[in-house]
DNA sequence: GCGCACGGTTGACCTGCATCAATGTCGCAG
DNA sequence: CTGCGACATTGATGCAGGTCAACCGTGCGC
């Protein structure tokens, strides 16, 4: 999930509408926003925190497809069922449509159904630069293309300090990468080894990114 | 990508004014209908044969996201550029409307710019589901997996025989479940000799379906 | 027919990452 | 301060799937 533009689309009139059909609510870390194939009866906009989406396997296993951060919007897809369940990181706060307000204001600006459909269709392209990522790269390369994707995002909602926050544990980590903790943690500590980064209770800093950059593009 | 149900979004007035904007094309097997990155002059709908999709990494690994269809359109993410190369992998014919008149009929049709959006976000759906299957799933499952969505595909649209056709050849599907052809083939011997396919010329026979779709969904 | 290229299969071996297990670190309840 | 639980790191070992290589079948150009 992606920072999003569908704000940038409303004028400041349908700003103030839109926020006044908003419901804001907090959920504590690890509370769940809303499970897999669930009727999708909402729409989120998270204003604070971070939340995972994944998909779990009869047995378990569990697939992250992604990390929405603030800004970012959760259940547009406006398909009947959640395809991933959703549940929060850290503390986060949201803003909550009810699906059927949220159409219904969709319904009154159809220039906003073209935007949301560009905004699907790049949600399509990040899922392919994943499907990349998890079918052809080696560990040290996932790990260096998460660490660049986070920074970008951080650095798109203001947060451009040195030090990447990873506020997510080892095994979210690892269930995005199709890696195990045992192998995040030693990709971690080979790459600050090498000098490209140091970890820090917080998440890394970053000391070298030209070198993460060169791995994660490779 | 999937079969379409953007033509059942139209009337049939709608219908024959769609077929007017069409250009029959044919592209014969291994033909390039466009490439990642050129400016996203078209759309395409397949009307006969079969589409790769797929992502390369500098070094030449490849990763296929899909493989697309009789009835699939191409490139309705209406973005600036293509994010995917596609070519064909057997002789295959295309309706081909240019963007530009593309977009022009959508604009007239609003109800279908919700259509798009579903198609969309079933798409991002599908891509989850690849997700989970690159990051989580043994090569077992993954061919299994494999198998099942086609036979579902070729079911929608019409091909119902015992016989499933397989015309890519093991690369893409090995590039396509991020596994190698060496694995793809010896998953499919392994298959053969449990008694769950026979292996043809032209694809394979599913001699014992519920153990794979038990495989596939395990 | 012959040879050759191409795609597929199979075997032997290797390795990157998983698994299993021990140990460390931090925060918090008592 | 102490003990405990959750999470992270590190080491030892295993194995699924990758790599390398030989071989086979089919089709096609000559």
């Amino acid at each position: 999930m992606r920072q999003i533009s569908i704000c940038s689309a409303l004028d400041d009139h349908e700003l103030t509408e839109i926020d006044a059909l908003s419901h804001p609510t907090a959920f504590a870390a690890k509370a769940t926003l809303f499970s897999q194939d669930d009727p999708a009866s909402a729409v989120f906009n998270i204003t604070e925190g971070m939340v995972r989406l994944y998909r779990l396997l009869p047995d378990g296993r569990r697939q992250i497809v992604g990390f929405a951060l603030s800004g970012d919007f959760l259940g547009l897809a406006l398909l009947d069922r959640y395809g991933v369940s959703a549940d929060a990181i850290v503390d986060t706060k949201v803003c909550r449509f009810s699906r059927s307000t949220f159409t219904a204001f969709l319904d009154k600006k159809p220039h906003l159904l073209r935007r949301l459909h560009e905004f699907a269709s790049h949600e399509l392209s990040l899922a392919q630069d994943q499907m990349v990522l998890l079918g052809r790269r080696t560990a040290d390369e996932r790990v260096a293309a998460f660490l660049m994707s986070l920074v970008e995002r951080f650095a798109r909602i203001g947060h451009t300090s040195i030090t990447l926050p990873l506020p997510m544990s080892r095994q979210d980590i690892a269930d995005f990468l199709g890696l195990t903790i045992e192998t995040v943690s030693r990709t971690f500590s080979k790459l600050a080894k090498s000098g490209a980064i140091v970890v820090v209770p917080e998440g890394v800093r970053l000391t070298n990114l030209p070198q993460i950059k060169a791995l994660a593009t490779r």
